[in-house]
DNA sequence: TCAGGCTCAGGAATATTATTCTGTTTTAGA
DNA sequence: TCTAAAACAGAATAATATTCCTGAGCCTGA
């Protein structure tokens, strides 16, 4: 954890919500000249604050129609087992984020498809394929109200 | 949705994992001049596939230990009270994520705060505030495994 | 109190990149 | 096959990123 002045987080929270501002349209909005503007971006790349630049698209224009968390847990609890489960989870594109939840030794999982039918495929050909799972409860996502990247600082 | 070629694919998923590269870089890595890979890019923003591009920070390094996933369900779901219920809980920075489920509960938050005591005070003070609301059921994530924001094209 | 070193801001110079323009090639449809 | 529209390459220009140097404030130790 580092240290955070009040310019630092003028320029993140504008970076978080529009990373294409220039380093000088920064400067003006919290006055200051652009190079210690461009020194302080710089700085909270180097340590890791600023973790990445990504664009992001919108699901419903790329055919992504499909939202869905599916809670499920492991047969064996033991070390090994659940890390060789995690590594293996990993790596599936259609899992957005994984998550270790409180409670039951158990994982959440937000997928994203195409379609149903897609969804579908992918839990029976790819996810239930895993060994050592125990059950699987899928929620379908009706509605997306917020999908918000930016955190408060 | 919008038609997408082999090419549109290749540069959305270089930017969505580095928006940082410049037309150039791209132009390099799929065989085209610069121009017409600047040109696909502002298509994709001006149709609105890119819908932003921002900066993506390390939440434990600014100080939020805490995420929790809070399912909840409401006592009238007449639209009235649902669509006031949902402009209220839009506007919270606290919420990264709200999803409206098939199923028990009617709404997923994802919450994330600096720590316990936190997240304890937005609950009491922000969102149980709000009438309507019939219940309330959190779940804490012990461990974030994959938080990604690539979609799979 | 003072001198030295450190951090930070400002400004100017240079290197890269974005952006625009022009002319050519390719593609799609009649 | 012909025509119109779209996609492309290359060059020129504008804007920005990036580096470098200078000076001001501020600890810190003697």
């Amino acid at each position: 954890m580092v240290a955070l002045d009040l310019i630092d987080i003028k320029i993140l929270n504008m970076l978080q919500r529009d990373a294409a501002l220039s380093a000088k349209a920064i400067a003006d909005k919290i006055g200051l000249s652009v190079s210690p503007t461009y020194d302080r971006i710089n700085k909270l790349k180097a340590n890791g604050i600023i973790e990445k630049n990504v664009i992001l698209l919108n699901r419903e224009k790329i055919g992504l129609g499909v939202i869905a968390y599916c809670h499920l847990s492991l047969k064996s609890h033991s070390t090994q087992t659940s890390s060789a489960f995690e590594e293996q989870i990993t790596v599936f594109e259609e899992i957005m984020e994984i998550v270790k939840l409180s409670g039951n030794y158990d994982y959440m999982l937000k997928i994203v498809t195409k379609d149903l039918s897609t969804y579908h495929d992918f839990i029976e050909s790819k996810l239930a394929k895993l060994s050592n799972i125990a059950n699987l409860q899928t929620s379908f996502v009706m509605k997306e109200l917020k999908r918000e990247t930016a955190y408060k600082l």
